[in-house]
DNA sequence: TTTGGATACATAGGCTATCTGTGCATAGAT
DNA sequence: ATCTATGCACAGATAGCCTATGTATCCAAA
């Protein structure tokens, strides 16, 4: 068993790309801890695994990434949906609601 | 990705022993059927899935096992749910709602 | 009568995705 | 001064399901 499995295998894209779709563009970190907020501190998501997630769907052309000044010395990464993010998005929420009902449907009942 | 995450990583157990609660002792191939039939086709519990599933819950005292005839030459083993498996039940249900509830906080929005 | 599909169990190995641990670096608070 | 938060990123470990394979019985269709 996974020791804390706060994020199901398989949704992290899916959150990451519903983030970017409802708040705009935004770093890394920002997409991190609007998940948790918008999750009630639910849904960690450790950089270990956000930032390969970032790559992984930069690298599928789903987000851009622009580097911008975060301050005097700092950088930070805006990750951008792309219209083919949002598709992917779409195609990902469908799918995990047909997924999530049909497990309703076998814990439904008493 | 998975090929075809049919089964949400985390939940095969899960579904496993609410089965056997709902349904009452079964075989292992009934468990798998049935999850199928109730998911409306949606949930497919392979064969390598569902055997190792049914030691690891089994090694773990959350069922027992008996040896039946199933026919003139026939056996199969009829899985039966336990106290143990029970409140194991009971917690990944209450586990897998904490977290699915918290994803539809990130993602009901339109 | 023979072929295929469903029933019924089980294991070995592979794959995928997340997490842990680590590293670098700046900024603000205590 | 030290801790926490911000901000990016990678390597390796871990967990869990799937594919492929193997054995064996029963029944219906061709």
């Amino acid at each position: 068993m996974y020791p804390k499995p706060e994020i199901p295998p398989g949704t992290l894209d899916m959150l990451v790309l519903k983030t970017l779709a409802r708040f705009g563009p935004m770093h890394g970190y920002g997409v991190a801890k609007s998940i948790l907020q918008t999750s009630d501190d639910v849904l960690r998501v450790e950089e270990g695994s956000l930032y390969p997630a970032l790559q992984r769907i930069l690298r599928k052309g789903w987000v851009t990434a622009d580097w911008v000044a975060a301050g005097p010395k700092r950088r930070a990464r805006v990750y951008h949906l792309t219209r083919e993010g949002r598709k992917q998005l779409d195609a990902e929420l469908s799918e995990y609601r047909r997924v999530a009902s049909a497990i309703e449907r076998v814990i439904q009942p008493a």
